[in-house]
DNA sequence: CCAGTGATTCTCT
DNA sequence: GAGAATCACTGGC
């Protein structure tokens, strides 16, 4: 389990980091395989014009979920970082499923395990997640964040679907993985 | 490719 | 306060 130091830094280093990481709610989810960063320098952030309801938790304490709801259908997670209240988080875009796919399955309505999590919207419909979950800590249940193990293989690449800041290469992936909601364009990285 | 969907936020009275 | 624009998306064509 990650600790709430883990999270005081910038959104950039925790979403490279949390490749590989696996996240569980309920114990339903799997391996982090795609992330966003956001920040409030960034035009594309919820954060960009200061704080608001709706983003409130980006700047309240980092290792807290921020929960929106997108294009009015869709929810998506996010996890609050940085040394204090910054407006800065990490978006989770994607799930290898390795626990709970019966659940997951079941709540998306499909069985094929490569669409369950394979995008923001998708992962929060299979793990449950959507506004009563706004502003929870992840340090405690029913969240479970656990490391990943070694240093897998990352690529940096532009962000999907937005319209603003479209050149920074704020999106990682995990190499090759097939759970991706899309394709891994980028560079590779060391960490 | 593009329509649906409705909350959120901005702008102007 | 009202009207309008803007979406960190998904699924079906």
């Amino acid at each position: 389990m990650i600790g709430a130091d883990y999270f005081a830094r910038d959104a950039a280093s925790l979403a490279h980091d949390l490749i590989g990481a696996t996240l569980l709610f309920h114990g339903v989810g799997g391996v982090i395989v795609e992330t966003e960063a956001y920040d409030q320098e960034d035009p594309a952030s919820h954060s960009f014009r200061g704080p608001t309801p709706r983003n409130a938790a980006m700047f309240g304490p980092a290792g807290h979920a921020y929960v929106y709801r997108s294009y009015g259908v869709h929810w998506c997670f996010n996890i609050v970082c940085g040394p204090g209240p910054t407006g800065q988080a990490v978006l989770v875009r994607a799930l290898e499923p390795t626990q709970g796919l019966a659940a997951m399955q079941g709540r998306r309505g499909l069985a094929d395990p490569r669409l369950l999590c394979a995008g923001p919207g998708r992962l929060c419909q299979a793990l449950g997640l959507s506004r009563e979950h706004d502003g929870l800590p992840l340090t405690r249940p029913p969240f479970h964040l656990l490391p990943a193990h070694g240093r897998p293989p990352v690529l940096a690449g532009p962000r999907i679907g937005i319209t603003k800041g479209v050149e920074t290469p704020w999106r990682f992936a995990l190499a090759g993985s097939p759970y991706l909601s899309r394709p891994a364009r980028g560079v590779p990285l060391q960490r």
